[in-house]
RNA sequence: AGGCCAGUAGCUCAAUUGGCAGAGCAUCGGUCUCCAAAACCGGAGGUUGGGGGUUCGAUUCCCUCCUGGCCUG
């Protein structure tokens, strides 16, 4: 496949969660022929609405988003399906003439897509299966020696208490015989996309102030709660495939309030470990940004509005070069 | 009013016979190559309600005051 000469624009707004992404995006795409494409780990999912607060359907037909309400919360959507979905919605957001904007929090989706992710076997259910079985009965330390068996080099670089981490280095060791390191090329990964170099613009948006952000959280939630979230994980919970081990039955909000119903938690616990996962998904965010691009970002801070007017400066200063 | 119980980190609670005040959660920082709203690692945080006494040494024993709860009248 050939490079094109003239590499192809691409957005990206991202931040915490509860920053104000969407509604942004929305206002810049009202003036400008964006297409907005959700980086999002949980708005992927369909009838995970209130929750992961998606936009409604009336601004959705307004403003049309690309992976939303791909697959059933039953499946377990993941890094490389982001990649390989996003790439095709941007391929056909440039095909009509639009300017494709990726908005949204989940920073290892978007580093995935943007800085390339080495060519490795998908994931494997079966064999994650055997592994969290294996796992539950003899705890992750047993499995971490099992990968210093198989795959010491791995097995050193990961905790033996990061199940996630062993478990996906296991998994690669097992199905294809090699060590997971042998598959990193060292950041020598192509990442064009359809053919075509990207001219990449990320705007980030980061709280002046952190206990202000806070605070809109927890308004967040209870206004979650108002606008009945708790049937929403009613209704979920009447899909049989469902369960809490489930990716998105595992997302902040959600997984408290499945607790919740199962009687685990009481009314408050439910309530502040939701808060409380919720501002600690919206550090982990703010770590993620601190390091991620931080040289080529363009972060813009927020307190009590969203900063439409410096946005839309930024925006404009991007399409003079672009177009 | 009297009696009893309690008061230790932001919260919930430990601390053997008087012997270096700890844990979980929250909070802060960090890690991250296909579950990432996941999983994990690390740090900080204390005049043990106040004051006094005994003791080499008091969260622990004694006195007193304060606060909260329960019981009796």
């Amino acid at each position: 496949m050939s490079m094109s000469a003239n590499p192809r624009p691409l957005l990206v707004i991202t931040g915490p969660t509860g920053i104000g992404k969407t509604d942004l995006a929305m206002s810049l795409g009202a003036e400008s022929p964006l297409r907005v494409i959700s980086a999002d780990s949980v708005m992927v999912y369909q009838h995970l609405d209130i929750g992961s607060a998606k936009p409604a359907a009336a601004e959705l037909a307004v403003c049309p988003h690309d992976l939303i309400d791909l697959v059933p919360p039953e499946h377990a959507f993941d890094a490389g399906q982001f990649v390989a979905h996003a790439k095709m919605f941007i391929q056909s957001a440039w095909d009509r003439g639009q300017i494709p904007c990726l908005v949204g929090g989940t920073i290892m989706y978007l580093k995935s897509l943007l800085d390339g992710l080495d060519t490795l076997p998908t994931a494997d259910p079966f064999i994650r299966e055997q592994i969290r079985s294996k796992a539950g009965s003899e705890g992750w330390p047993a499995i971490h020696a099992w990968l210093k068996d198989l795959d010491p080099d791995a097995a050193d670089l990961i905790h033996p208490n990061h199940s996630s981490r062993i478990e996906r280095a296991l998994e690669v060791r097992l199905v294809t015989g090699e060590s997971i390191c042998s598959f990193w090329s060292g950041g020598q990964v192509d990442t064009s996309i359809g053919g075509h170099a990207v001219d990449l613009s990320v705007l980030a948006m980061v709280p002046a102030d952190r206990e202000q952000l806070k605070e809109r959280l927890n308004r967040r939630f209870d206004s979650m709660l108002e606008r009945g979230f708790e049937a929403e994980v009613e209704a979920l919970r009447q899909r049989p495939a469902l369960t809490l081990d489930c990716p998105s039955m595992r997302s902040v909000g959600y997984r408290q309030m499945w607790q919740y119903l199962d009687g685990d938690l009481s009314e408050n616990e439910m309530k502040d470990q939701a808060k409380a996962s919720t501002r600690q998904l919206a550090k982990r965010q703010l770590t993620w940004l601190r390091s991620w691009r931080a040289d080529t970002n363009t972060f813009i801070e927020v307190s009590n509005s969203i900063p439409v007017e410096k946005a839309k400066t930024w925006l404009s200063g991007v399409l003079d070069r672009v177009l």
